[in-house]
RNA sequence: GGGUCUGUAGCUCAGUUGGUUAGAGCGCCUCGUUGACAUCGAGGAGGUCGUUGAUUCGAAUUCAAUCAGACCCA
């Protein structure tokens, strides 16, 4: 075996030989369990968060599968119609040509040649995080299969009168030419102005103070073509007697009212609102209640319509902007101009200012299917873990909007909607069966709708979709509900509420029993990771590794603000001076697990990777030594119970340990089940176990018998860490259990197929955890005073021991050689209670003096201030019980077990403290 | 403006139903090259648990207020 652990030589290999070898198919006979991937986008690349949430399904889908489950990990991407679209675009722009010279046919070509060459980067990417995806049943939402579902679905969905077409203010992208949803738009505060505005009075009327005109304020000038009427706050007494009446909106001459409303802040701005129904949700709100006129004065990429005075038509809204400044500033009407702090919306795709616009769109009714998908979540047929996000997902789902679903795209599932020459709507799968069910003759002539869907609609239908729907298929009634949805809390409406809603409607099935959501990963000051920062990480990076000018290269390429190029360099050289170093998947998948707390943010930080990759190493020397030293025996046959309490300690204590990562695997505590792990390899294992067992192995005094027995134990105990790790660190724990298990006897052809380890399998034994622990504390309080004493580990101690119980004296005579061993004693002897010892320094283990004799080794001093740190200790614990017990109500109503053992810990402090003031007068006289 | 969450060691975080000597990793200090591992071993320092009240015999833990920060929605 290599000196230390080098991933790089095992992980793709192994990969490529499990998936070949069909291991992550679902077998057997157990209970179906089902992980649905967050289906990643397919022109995407794997991310900081990607990697994160792979490792936790794939922690969890292992672990099932080790319990005997039938596990699938249904694999599969979806089209991200915009993003898919623009890119085919960008690509097309380089050639100098647009989608619209190309034609609708052969751009979706285009974007298919796309796909089947450059579609997989991610599926490559998956694999290296050691994923264990069936990818035989891999699906896209744009293959043939999936396509007739949605096209199932949405034809279902209109036919029981839940999907319609209508006109509705949405959010319009006037760069991409579609309208996006609401959860698109990134609202972002950005300096801006208030503009305030004179709008004359009509027919003479007069304001309260005798003004002739009023003061509207707003953020967007250019609305004003479309203005429909002036808004007061029904009790501002300042305009009461204006309501009813009029004003003349300048520039363009029209007559509108003005109406009282209780929306309109009286603080803010002059009390005076401007409303456009047309260009503004809360304006097209209070439009509907005052009946006001709908004017749309822009065009589908934002410039004047026709709608609106001549001089301004064709204008961008920006010079539209300027030029009615302009001309009301010539008029006289601008009566001030303040900045302004507000929120613009803006795509998330395309950074354009989204515009409020009135167009035809298709929407899902979606208060008949949010009932539904409230019911099953508040009567506990799904679950959130954690459950605040119930929370959540209840104020999303009761505040819900009707779905705008369609896209002015051309790359995506296009609507199975026809027209007839009058605008009246069929909806089919095709023309043909179009004519069919609505009995149309050939006379009449039909043309297709030309928007498609929006990708989330499509992804709403995962849950079924994926497994054949709508054909009732084996795999639908196996694995629909699937068991567990794990994803980040950000697209919990985007997705996971949208498959309830869709599932329930269209199977009458919930989607999946339990949603996990884990938190979102930041870099190390919490930042969130993006592309313009600069402060992303690429996953494979601290698998592979990469130097320092490879990684300046990579995030400074293709910025979209190049200027920051220089400040990302300078932050990048600080933070990674040396680049990263080649850590490897487990390493990095254990550091996911560890940071997987119950907390909304992870924060990225590098050094613990460091520490896990030590950890690997740890583990891999471990099974270095054990393979050693069970290199020459037949070891096939238990051996039980050990005539040795170290190995009757260690399965004791791993019998602990399978509950707690089974515990902490079924609630989602993957931080914990690492946490575990850690503890135990490092701490117990290694620390203990491996340094114990060779005061057997290499003991010439004990028999076969007893060596056999520990043998058989580190490979046992060792057999099962790599089991009970193996959700967490697939490739490290394979390539060892592949030499291991053959040791024992155990066949097989990989660990990931092995049974997940059970606590009845082991006994636990009390009398041998006491013992250790005794052995432990006696080992530990020589080395402490070996460490304050600075006695060079090479240098022997002798060891006196006096006082004690039975026991004490029955261990001390078993322990002599693991405690010559593990703290080099040379002798060990005892002294008669009351036998005046020679100067030496003491630790106390209970009644048990342990003392090291000064004599040259030790200096007095030294000892002293050990002894007085120690006495101090001991009287701050005692001044605090004995105030506990010194007051009557802690006595008389704290539960009773609780004052004895308070009382026990003060005697013991007391006795402690006796023994340390002798040992201080001893020490007194010396000197 | 409405809502959610977070505040524990220098840093990143655990802390289950109130009773712990408040823990871990990293970092820091001292010592250490014999046979798994310097990607290591041994020892050690370091915290009035954001602040103030309340409940309780007892609060990091429950409640209220407050400060600071993050996020979501309008």
């Amino acid at each position: 075996m290599e000196n230390s652990f080098n991933p790089d030589q095992i992980e793709r290999e192994l990969y490529a030989h499990w998936e070949t070898s069909d291991f992550f198919k679902p077998t057997g006979n157990g209970d179906p369990y089902c992980i649905l991937i967050p289906p990643p986008n397919v022109t995407g690349t794997l991310h900081m968060g990607h990697a994160f949430n792979q490792t936790l399904m794939d922690a969890l889908i292992r672990y099932q599968r080790m319990n005997g489950r039938r596990a699938l990990w249904q694999m599969g991407t979806d089209h991200a119609g915009i993003a898919t679209q623009m890119l085919v675009e960008r690509q097309l722009a380089t050639q100098g040509k647009t989608r619209h010279e190309l034609g609708r046919d052969k751009f979706i070509e285009r974007v298919w040649n796309w796909k089947n060459e450059s579609g997989d980067t991610i599926s490559r990417q998956i694999r290296r995080m050691g994923s264990s995806l069936d990818w035989s049943r891999d699906r896209f939402t744009m293959d043939d299969g999936y396509a007739d579902a949605v096209q199932a679905a949405f034809i279902q969905l209109y036919d029981d009168g839940l999907i319609y077409r209508g006109q509705r203010l949405v959010n319009w992208d006037p760069e991409l030419g579609t309208a996006i949803s609401d959860l698109e738009v990134e609202n972002t505060e950005e300096q801006g102005h208030l503009w305030h505005f004179h709008y004359p009075l009509a027919d003479g009327a007069t304001a309260a103070n005798g003004d002739t005109y009023i003061t509207v304020a707003t953020t967007r000038p250019e609305t004003m073509l479309g203005d429909s009427a002036v808004a007061v706050h029904p009790e501002d007494e300042r305009y009461a007697s204006l309501v009813g009446q009029f004003v003349e909106l300048p520039l363009v001459g029209r007559k509108i009212p003005i109406v009282a409303d209780t929306y309109v802040d009286m603080a803010f701005g002059t009390g005076c609102v401007k409303i456009t129904p047309a260009h503004d949700f809360n304006d097209n709100a209070m439009g509907k209640r005052h009946t006001l006129e709908e004017i749309n004065i822009l065009t589908a990429d934002a410039h004047i319509n026709d709608n609106a005075p001549e001089p301004y038509r064709g204008l961008s809204r920006e010079a539209a902007r300027k030029q009615i400044v302009i001309d009301l500033q010539n008029l006289g009407l601008v009566s001030a101009i303040e900045d302004h702090k507000l929120m613009v919306p803006r795509g998330d795709r395309s950074g354009a200012i989204i515009e409020p616009l009135l167009t035809d769109q298709w929407f899902v009714d979606i208060e008949p299917l949010a009932k539904p998908a409230i019911d099953a979540v508040e009567k506990g047929d799904i679950t959130f873990v954690p459950k605040q996000y119930e929370n959540t997902y209840f104020a999303w789902m009761r505040d819900l909007q009707d779905w705008c679903i369609s896209r002015q795209q051309w790359w995506g599932h296009r609507i199975p909607a026809f027209y007839d020459t009058n605008n009246n709507i069929y909806v089919a799968t095709d023309e043909a069966s179009a004519r069919e069910k609505y009995q149309l003759g050939s006379e009449v002539k039909l043309s297709q709708d030309q928007d498609v869907l929006e990708t989330w609609f499509s992804s709403s239908l995962w849950p079924f979709a994926t497994q054949g729907w709508p054909q009732d298929t084996e795999a639908l009634a196996e694995f629909l509900p699937s068991n567990t949805l794990i994803t980040g809390h950000d697209i919990i409406f985007f997705w996971v509420a949208r498959m309830i809603m869709m599932t329930l409607r269209l199977t009458q099935k919930i989607p999946f029993q339990t949603v996990y959501i884990h938190g979102l990963v930041r870099d190390g000051e919490g930042q969130k990771m993006s592309k313009t920062k600069g402060n992303g990480l690429d996953p494979l990076d601290f698998i592979d590794g990469i130097d320092i000018e490879s990684l300046v290269q990579k995030r400074t390429e293709n910025l979209t603000q190049p200027k920051m190029a220089k400040r990302i360099e300078t932050m990048t050289r600080k933070d990674f001076p040396d680049g990263v170093a080649a850590y490897g998947t487990d390493a990095l998948r254990f550091t996911f697990c560890a940071l997987a707390t119950t907390g909304r943010d992870v924060r990225f930080d590098v050094s613990r990777v460091d520490g896990y990759r030590n950890f690997c190493n740890k583990l891999w020397n471990a099974s270095k030594f054990v393979l050693m030293n069970t290199a020459d025996e037949n070891l096939s046959q238990p051996v039980q119970p050990s005539p040795n309490v170290i190995d009757r300690w260690i399965l004791s204590k791993a019998s602990q340990l399978i509950e707690d990562c089974r515990l902490a695997l079924d609630t989602y505590r993957f931080d914990l089940c690492a946490n575990a792990i850690y503890e135990f390899v490092w701490h117990e294992y290694c620390d203990w176990y491996l340094e114990l067992s060779k005061s057997v192995l290499w003991n010439d005094d004990l028999s076969d018998q007893h060596k056999t027995a520990t043998r058989r134990t580190l490979l046992e105990v060792l057999e099962l860490l790599l089991r009970i790790s193996h959700p967490i660190m697939p490739f490290i724990t394979e390539t060892l259990w592949l030499q291991v298990a053959p040791r024992l006897g155990i066949g097989g052809d990989s660990v990931m197929l092995q049974n997940y380890p059970e606590q009845t399998q082991l006994t636990r034994d009390d009398g041998a955890q006491q013992q250790i622990e005794w052995l432990k504390s006696l080992i530990t309080a020589l080395r402490s005073i070996r460490g304050e004493a600075s006695i060079k580990p090479s240098l022997g101690i002798p060891v006196l021991l006096q006082d004690g119980n039975e026991q004490d004296h029955a261990q001390a005579g078993n322990a002599a050689e693991m405690l010559k061993r593990l703290a080099n004693v040379t002798t060990i002897e005892w002294l008669e209670r009351g036998h005046e010892p020679p100067p030496n320094a003491l630790a106390l283990v209970g009644d048990l003096r342990v003392m090291v004799p000064l004599a040259g080794l030790i200096d007095v001093d030294a000892e002293r201030t050990r002894l007085a740190k120690e006495v101090a200790r001991c009287e701050a614990d005692l001044e605090r019980i004995i105030g506990k017990l010194s007051n009557d109500s802690f006595v008389s109503k704290a539960p009773a077990e609780v004052v004895e053992k308070e009382r026990q810990r003060a005697q013991e402090l007391q006795g402690t403290l006796a023994t340390l003031a002798e040992q201080m007068q001893q020490l007194a006289e010396l000197s």
